[in-house]
DNA sequence: AAAATACTTTACGTTTACGTAAACTTTATC
DNA sequence: GATAAAGTTTACGTAAACGTAAAGTATTTT
């Protein structure tokens, strides 16, 4: 069984390389909803997959209230009205327009990296080119060697 | 001539859409390197592009430190010794792994958007088959407005 | 049953990236 | 020459996202 029905704060942090700490502001924000066994917390599956979706969301750039918005108006959403399905869609909308801007500027920022890492290259080459003759010159005039 | 020499702190910030508190702070935190006349600041074209450049930084979720490190690292490497051009390719190849995951993360966005909307779509088609129908019935019973 | 382990709440501390206000100087405009 | 506009420094304030104790409870292991 790869899916089990709940884990313990410790098994989500291990899992995802977060502290606990993490979790429960997580849940204190209102991103994660755990039910309690005592005062323990336990997590569902729904749980751990909106936890991978805040780290996601966080590797994109996305805050933490961006992320509960989202979460929120979809949860809305599933049970909604009109009015809530079309602002879904409009604010997907607005999410796809921010995720091209990003595509747009990884493609700026890896063109770049390319001239440097070229650049780069061309500096190491130069400086192995120079080596290169030194060790070349003392090849041939070995009285170099024979005058210490 | 597009490409001006010298910039004010608000010419800058305007054409960003930052403030100059912004850019002030950026130059603190040693990002930015304006010669002064008098006390006033004057950038350079250099310092624009390094203020594009931290901008885009920003919005890829890099912090004003990576991106000062990168920098350095790079004003560096262009004068540098095989030691330093070595770690800029390190650097750079790091980086490329970072886009790498983003553009990953991006496109797993993408489809769950997709399915997303799919099923935003699903759902107002059904509202609207209703809305047609009640619409039906009242066209074929007009004794209801009769009644009024 | 004692000790170790995992969990809890409460609460103050920290870093990042600025916002905002105060008080002042320099430059442009009327 | 007064006034407005743009610039400056200094400094305290703030939101976000946790870190880091402290002090207590609950459970498991030996």
């Amino acid at each position: 069984m790869d899916i089990k029905k709940t884990y313990s704060i410790s098994e989500l942090a291990k899992e995802f390389d977060v502290t606990t700490r993490s979790v429960r502001f997580y849940e204190d924000q209102g991103l994660l909803h755990p039910t309690r066994r005592g005062q323990t917390r336990i997590f569902s599956s729904k749980d751990r997959v909106r936890l991978k979706l805040i780290l996601r969301g966080k590797r994109m750039g996305f805050s933490l209230a961006e992320t509960k918005e989202l979460f929120d108006l979809w949860d809305e959403t599933l049970s909604g009205n009109e009015k809530q399905l079309l602002l879904m869609l409009d604010t997907l909308a607005n999410k796809r327009a921010q995720l091209e801007q990003q595509k747009n500027d990884i493609a700026q920022a890896e063109m770049e990296m390319d001239t440097a890492e070229a650049r780069c290259r061309e500096a190491l080459a130069e400086l192995q080119k120079k080596k290169r003759q030194q060790t070349k010159a003392k090849q041939e005039e070995p009285e170099s060697i024979e005058q210490k």
